[in-house]
DNA sequence: GTGAAAGCGCTAACAG
DNA sequence: CTGTTAGCGCTTTCAC
């Protein structure tokens, strides 16, 4: 196949180059006849536009970058970021954008990686994952004046387009469930307290148990870092304070204590209850035995929202800030011993 | 910071346009003095040259596109492609390249990505995953003379670059690790046959159990996808002839019948054996009770090294074909009963 | 509703 | 070694 040009186009289809523009780009000032005309030589010949051309002329790349700062690439070994990339690859391809991924693996990274995307002519926007090292990245960006959104709220960040889920509500209703259940002695594990995510999860623990007049007991409380390493090894912290419940800070986390809890004898949920936070359906969970009681966070169309919300700050400008909440539900299966749901 | 052209910092360095160009490209001609010079204006403005500008003037855009067709986007959930993905990213930062990701997730999809990535300016060069539609879109690619490399040996296709691991051989040293273990019974639970790695992993099975005199008994081998819950399925199938040891198509697989096998109370390695494929150390395999033998792939390398072959594609030509092989490595750790190294 | 013409910001001969 | 000069292929005023 030759390579077209618009000039061959509009040569074949009897009009000039920027008839052949107007239709490509769908605008209305067309006569019906030379529209279809003219569409009828791009189906024939499949010409497709040169996208540097394109950019080059409009200003717009129809590319938006996913920047996945340092720190979090370690968490694509669970299902999370392999998911939240579909749904925003999926988003790309309905909106016709194209889908850059920058992936900082290194310090080194951090610095040759920032210039290439904040260069003119690349990127049309940026989502980027919230956490302490992107939030660094964030703020610069920002500064950058490039469409920008955040996934998940940046801490000590105010004015950037962000879109989280409402991680301290969640994890309200989620213990709340456990209180609700009789539970006397909720133990929690929580993500890292310099994540969001993990801080605010941990906050609705904690305001939980005082609006029910539960004192708090730091034998109860153990800090881990989301994965099911942490939850495996914490559990067994926390054990000896005798608790009943668990809300675990992630469903890593919650299957890494289900298999400890598992291992020295103890039953659940009659012994101890267990509650999640994710649903992120893996390996993990197709299998286990326990079926996990949890926080469900809609990834996929997470990822989806995302996009949106950045397609709409790159056409309508960084003002006003979006925030952007996505809902959550609570999962009610097994492992939280809650009589079932009368099923129809 | 306003936007800067290539004119205006020529314009500070006082040289002419081509000048800084020839700096920003490191083309030898320019003189130590002047080149310095340009580099320092460079530096204090932060300028960076316009991506799109550059690759209409240049036909190279910098970016290469990772396509995951319909089908594997559901192996996502397994932390193969992450790892892959994360290698080719690292690659392409290496380079300075720009990594774009085309995942496929629909019929529809198919048909309106194909346009997007095979239209110029874009794209310097394309990794397609193979498998089963991977193979058709290659195909079409290679007919649009794009520079192309193949992750995974694509069915039905020759001329084709590609990057693979000997699957065939790598099985065939699992197998036969059984063989020289004693064990007589040996099952296998396959991947996919439509896939090259499962089809090629069943041949060296076969072969092995051959080469031994050894012969083949149908309830002996079992046919799954890779998954975790063929594994734990299958398995129940297999059990009644009486395996002494179990060659599983992947890790995956084998983690599915592990826990199976234990379900119903036989022991691993005394009353069966398991080897695995893969060795993609995830969530499952840190806290597993069994340590799983298995043929050990280098994804994240196995990316960068795809990364690597299509560079020398897009500078060299698409001719000669490349075929290149990435070494596996047997790693013996418990499931498969040898005692243990010598460990110094 | 359509065409002509002027760039977008860079690279790459070609002179000198 | 450096500057001048054409474009790369498209979009986008601006006339008509």
């Amino acid at each position: 196949m030759v390579d077209l040009t618009l000039e061959d186009i509009a040569l074949q289809a009897g009009v000039s180059r920027s008839t052949v523009s107007r239709v490509l780009n769908h605008q209305p000032n067309v006569s019906q006849d030379i529209r279809q005309r003219v569409m009828d030589v791009i189906e024939v010949t499949g010409f497709q536009p040169n996208a540097a051309a394109r950019s080059l002329a409009s200003h717009r790349s129809w590319t938006i970058g996913l920047v996945l700062p340092k720190g979090v690439g370690a968490f694509f070994s669970d299902p999370y970021f392999p998911r939240l990339t579909q749904g925003i690859a999926q988003a790309c391809n309905m909106y016709e954008y194209t889908l850059g991924l920058f992936i900082v693996n290194s310090v080194e990274d951090e610095e040759k990686i920032y210039p290439r995307i904040s260069r003119k002519g690349l990127l049309d926007g940026i989502l980027v994952q919230a956490g302490s090292t992107g939030d660094h990245l964030v703020e610069r960006l920002i500064q950058n004046e490039m469409p920008i959104v955040a996934l998940g709220r940046p801490i000590n960040q105010c004015c950037v387009n962000y879109i989280d889920i409402d991680n301290y509500g969640s994890s309200r209703i989620a213990v709340e469930h456990l209180v609700k259940l009789g539970k006397k002695r909720i133990a929690t594990i929580t993500g890292p307290q310099e994540s969001m995510a993990g801080r605010e999860r941990m906050r609705g623990y904690i305001e939980v148990l005082g609006d029910n007049g539960f004192e708090l007991d730091e034998k109860l409380i153990a800090y881990g870092d989301f994965t099911q390493a942490s939850g495996y090894s914490l559990i067994r912290d926390l054990l000896p304070a005798k608790p009943d419940a668990l809300f675990a800070g992630s469903d890593s986390i919650a299957y890494g204590a289900l298999q400890a809890i598992n291992e020295v004898g103890l039953k659940v949920p009659e012994d101890i209850a267990v509650v999640g936070f994710d649903d992120l359906t893996g390996p993990n969970t197709s299998l286990s035995k326990h079926q996990l009681t949890t926080i469900h966070q809609p990834v996929f169309q997470f990822g989806m929202s995302a996009v949106e919300l950045l397609i709409d700050v790159i056409e309508n400008g960084m003002t006003p800030v979006r925030e952007l909440i996505v809902n959550t539900e609570l999962i009610v299966r097994e492992t939280c011993g809650a009589p079932k749901d009368n099923e129809s």
